[in-house]
RNA sequence: GCCCUCGUAGCCCAACGGCAGAGGCAGGCGACUUAAAAUCGCUGUGUUGCGGGUUCGACUCCCGUCGAGGGCACCA
């Protein structure tokens, strides 16, 4: 800066001065960190009476990239949200931690060579670093990563918890395993297989607890995806059968592996969906997930088959009159014993799929079906194919003979595996029937003018719906289903059920990097778990924890453990209460999700080593009707505002539930859910370009012209082609908060970013635009300190009366923005009064003490800086936000519009409390208006004191 | 195919069913400057994507349609 004019500029440089400067301030005299009420950090006098707010973000994975301009958005409008909540008197409870565990970590430690918890270690400095310069308030006691044994000590004992728990149906919860003995003991809950718990030998009797633990140990089909090397979740299966994470296929393989019973909560993660104020769209995304849908089972004769019952589900029993056909999975277990030798009576050309023999037939469909991967049966075109299996079932109440088909179409992962078919109100069962010449009965009155060759699927009375003893004929369609339900009950032939699309939640991973679990077996392969106090099982080092990965098509490859190649870790002598033996450990780990279905709580009590909350701690920070759940009705507890990407839908944000409300089931929490509001913020976005080859070049240097009217880009002088899309390296379009910080300044970044439009919603990144924010922000400086000596300008005299009506209008606009985390029509609202002060003579210091402050949470660092400079020798963090005075919000007089047939025709000064009769008056009297209603004749006149008037005519 | 969100000025975006424009970017004009940058001041005429409907009055509510983004996808 040569500029010595112009020496107390707030430049880019003087901006990251002050911003370093209040930065250390704040961690010195430690100046957000929040007291608690109890546990190792009671304070009982720093909480006092004040209200408490929650704030938290999703907690960052640290990747070896570090942050661009898009991470941080959710934590600048969350630490906006803090700093103004502090200004309102409550205790903030606002920090960040690290979710450090998984499995990106570990490929970067793979490809670099170093191992994972030194390349952690490393980005979490980087990302801290970063962090700091944008000067969030965190309480920076509270901060943690899931990769310390601290924190996962608690991990693993939640999962003990949950081991020793098993969900009561009869008291709609979770209870402690020892609860389950007495009620097997009772008979109250039957045994595997029925027999009275006295009869069953000491294998059998742990048999039969472990069948119902909460986490248990299975030999379901899991996904295996070999190229990953790793099983993983449902949840993190795309639609076409691949890894969310690195696309690569999935096969359903038998293999041992842990489980969580999350099927058990089905129900209340989807009933108190509604006590919560999510998204709606998030809301619907839990809720097609769990796939709750109710219907009927009903059990079906097979011919020839004494005994074999086919038992199918249905969510449209009241269309069973129109059943003509039935059909079972590929895998379904009947297949084998339904299948005759021969073709029996009555098979018709098309069902046989040309097979000399039912047998034949089927062997090659199923044989065909078992080679298609999931993506191919899923995504292949839509055509139906199948095939009969030679056998007929009844149905139970027409009596109609119903060919039982094998078709891919049904799945044996849904329901029971079979499905009574109703081609005449079920598109798929249409489809299959005119493929195969199966007879169609319309059961439902199809709407008026509805085509003929189509299926009828919407609302409708019953029709041909009637035998001797029961007809639905007229019935609507819930009416019908009510009485079908209850004839198949009278009649034993099935039963109104509820199922649900969610399944159990596959817990192991085949992974060096995460939580190992809190088990070991014996030498008859029994799982024991460990006791308190040998936790935390700590993660071994180990010389290769790379996992073992297979030609991603290798279906038949074996999961192996990173942790199992460290012999000496795995093999243990213990002495679990029969004396000293040798077990051996568990060698999976936990999924990178089981850190973050807890942290909230941790963040109330991260000191604690006695307990993983504190109860008094957990009870003021999350527990119902505190908070913003105040007066709420039903409320849930929770986290107050919770904010980050959509993406996590339904993984972290569904089992975040599900373990707060088992530990909520089993009375070591008073909440029961554990974010009660949820904001998504949007996307910040980033153009990229391409040259004539596809290369992308770099974002940065693409300069923009307009050729013909037509706007052109061009790098190097070559033509590229511009795309809209996410901010990332391979397209060379990152812009990092490190650039934004040096070149404008923390704060304008902040400013900018909060200003680019609404949270919620995803906008394009425009670097150059943030100049704009810069301005703002040199205005605002400008109108307290002059640039060139630097002295404070601000004058003492009373404000005129305009000023003060600007004022106090943006004062109440700023803090109703503020409440409801619209920071971009604050920032609008705030340049507004600046730019009205800028026009002013001298600054009265009572309108830019009031900027300042209302600036401050969008801008901390020039705000502390410039209420410093106005006189103020401690933080601006806790001073009061200026009120409204309501005298200063009503007019005078103001603006009313006077409309002729809806078009404003004129304008009047009136008194702001005229009554609607002096305004007609007043609007009648007009001769603009009077000239617009010449020839015609007035119709009516709306009145809408004292703004609008509108005169209907004509 | 179904569901959700969103379409306003060249761009990002405001607007309790009541005057289409708060704020920013870009552009234009002017001031300052020997000049340029920076800075400051001034500058907004548009099919509110399109077509219907409700209403005295529609960017706003309803129906249809087109486009963008996201989610689900043979779930019986």
């Amino acid at each position: 800066m040569s500029d010595t004019e112009h020496g107390h500029r707030y430049t880019a440089e003087l901006a990251g001065q002050i911003e370093k400067q209040w930065q250390d301030v704040w961690e010195e005299q430690g100046t957000f960190e929040a007291p608690n009420p109890t546990g190792p950090w009671a304070d009982p006098q720093g909480v006092a009476e004040r209200e408490k707010v929650m704030i938290q973000d999703m907690f960052p994975y640290p990747s070896g990239a570090g942050l661009h301009v898009g991470h941080p958005l959710g934590y600048i409008a969350t630490d906006v949200y803090a700093r103004y909540q502090r200004t309102q008197g409550k205790n903030v409870l606002y920090t960040l931690g690290y979710d450090a565990f998984g499995l990106p970590a570990e490929q970067y430690a793979v490809q670099t060579g170093q191992h994972p918890r030194k390349t952690t270690e490393d980005n979490m400095v980087n990302m801290r670093r970063q962090l700091r310069q944008l000067g969030l308030s965190h309480d920076m006691r509270r901060t943690f990563a899931t990769i310390e044994p601290s924190y996962y000590k608690w991990t693993q004992w939640i999962f003990l918890q949950i081991f020793n728990a098993w969900y009561d149906e009869d008291a709609g919860k979770a209870r402690p395993i020892d609860t389950l003995v007495e009620a097997l003991e009772s008979g109250r809950v039957a045994t595997p297989d029925g027999r009275a718990w006295a009869e069953l030998n000491a294998t059998e009797r742990a048999a039969a607890v472990n069948a119902r633990r909460l986490a248990y140990k299975s030999d379901a089909p899991v996904n295996w995806s070999p190229g990953l090397g790793t099983v993983v979740a449902n949840e993190e299966v795309t639609a076409d059968g691949r890894t969310e994470r690195g696309n690569f296929p999935v096969f359903k393989r038998n293999l041992p592996q842990w489980m969580m019973r999350i099927t058990a909560y089905a129900d209340r993660l989807v009933d108190d969906l509604e006590r919560l104020d999510w998204p709606e769209s998030i809301k619907l995304q839990q809720r097609n997930w769990i796939g709750r849908s109710n219907g009927a089972s009903i059990r079906f004769d097979v011919e020839n088959h004494e005994g074999a019952q086919l038992e199918v589900f249905t969510t449209r029993p009241d269309t069973i009159f129109g059943a003509t056909f039935m059909v079972v999975a590929p895998e379904h277990p009947l297949v084998d014993t339904l299948v005759p030798d021969t073709w029996p009576e009555g098979t018709k050309d098309a069902w046989s799929g040309g097979a000399t023999s039912p047998r034949e037939a089927v062997d090659t469909y199923r044989r065909e079906a078992s080679r298609k991967s999931d993506l191919e049966r899923q995504t292949g075109e839509k055509g139906k194919t199948g095939v009969f299996t030679g056998a007929f079932a009844t149905n139970p109440v027409t009596g109609r003979r119903m060919p039982v088909f094998v078709a891919d179409y049904v799945l044996m992962g849904y329901g029971t595996g079979a499905i009574m078919a109703v081609p005449a109100q079920d598109e798929r069962d249409w489809d299959f029937a005119a493929a195969y010449d199966l007879d169609v009965i319309r059961t439902v009155q199809p709407s008026e003018g509805h085509p003929e060759n189509k299926p009828f699927t919407g609302a409708g009375v019953a029709i041909n719906s009637a035998t001797s003893g029961l007809s639905l004929d007229g019935l609507g369609i819930e009416d019908a289903k009510v009485k079908i339900i209850e004839w198949l009950e009278a009649n034993e032939r099935g039963s109104g059920t509820t199922t649900y699309r969610l399944r159990d939640w596959l817990f192991s991973r085949q992974r060096y990097w995460g939580e190992p679990f809190p088990v070991v077996y014996d030498e008859n392969g029994e799982a024991h778990a460990l006791p308190e106090s040998m936790l935390p099982v700590e993660l071994p080092d180990v010389a290769d924890y790379s996992p073992k990965t297979y030609d991603p098509e290798d279906a038949q490859s074996m999961p192996e453990s990173p942790l199992s190649r460290a012999s000496e870790w795995v093999s243990v002598e213990l002495d679990l209460g029969d004396g000293r033996k040798t077990y051996t450990r568990e060698t999976n780990t936990m999924p990178n999700w089981a850190g973050s279905c807890w942290y909230e709580l941790r963040y109330a009590d991260p000191a604690n080593d006695e307990r993983f909350v504190d109860t008094g701690c957990e009870e003021y920070w999350l527990g119902k009707g505190r908070g913003f759940g105040k007066g709420v009705a039903n409320d849930p507890g929770g986290v107050d505002l919770y904010v980050g990407g959509a993406e996590h839908a339904v993984l972290h944000l569904l089992y975040a539930r599900f373990w707060h409300k088992v530990l909520f089931d089993l009375g070591l929490i008073s909440s029961e859910e554990p974010f009660r509001k949820l904001y998504n913020q949007g996307m910040v976005q980033a153009y990229a370009y391409r040259d004539g080859r596809g290369q992308p070049v770099p974002a940065a240097e693409v300069t923009e012209r307009e050729v013909d009217g037509e706007t052109v880009f061009e790098w190097q002088g070559e033509r590229v082609t511009r795309e809209y899309g996410k901010m990332g390296k391979s397209l060379k379009n990152v812009v990092t908060p490190d650039e934004m910080c040096d070149a404008f300044g923390a704060d304008t970044f902040r400013v900018y970013e909060m200003s680019m439009g609404p949270l919620d919603a995803s906008r394009p990144w425009e670097t150059r635009a943030a100049v704009g924010s810069q301005r703002f922000l040199q205005r605002l400086w400008r109108n307290v300190v002059d640039e060139g000596s630097g002295e404070v300008t601000v004058t003492d005299a009373p404000m005129d009366d305009a000023t003060k009506r600007a004022l106090h209008q943006t004062i109440d606009a700023v803090s109703a923005d503020f409440e409801n985390l619209c920071f971009n029509t604050a920032v609008a609202r705030l340049i507004e009064l600046n730019n009205t002060l800028t026009k002013l003579d001298a600054v009265p210091r009572e309108a830019a003490e009031a900027l300042v402050l209302m600036t401050a949470p969008l801008a901390p660092h020039i705000g502390e800086e410039l209420w410093k400079r106005l006189g103020h020798d401690t933080t601006l963090a806790f001073e009061p936000f200026p009120v409204a005075d309501p005298a200063f919000l009503v007019q005078d007089t103001v603006v009313a519009v006077v409309q002729v047939a809806g078009k404003v025709r004129d304008r009047l000064d009136v008194a702001a409390d005229i009554s609607e009769a002096d305004l007609e008056a007043a609007a009648m009297a007009s001769e603009r208006v009077q000239s617009f209603l010449e020839g015609k004749t007035v119709r009516k006149v709306i009145v809408r004191a004292p703004k609008l008037v509108n005169i209907v005519a004509n």
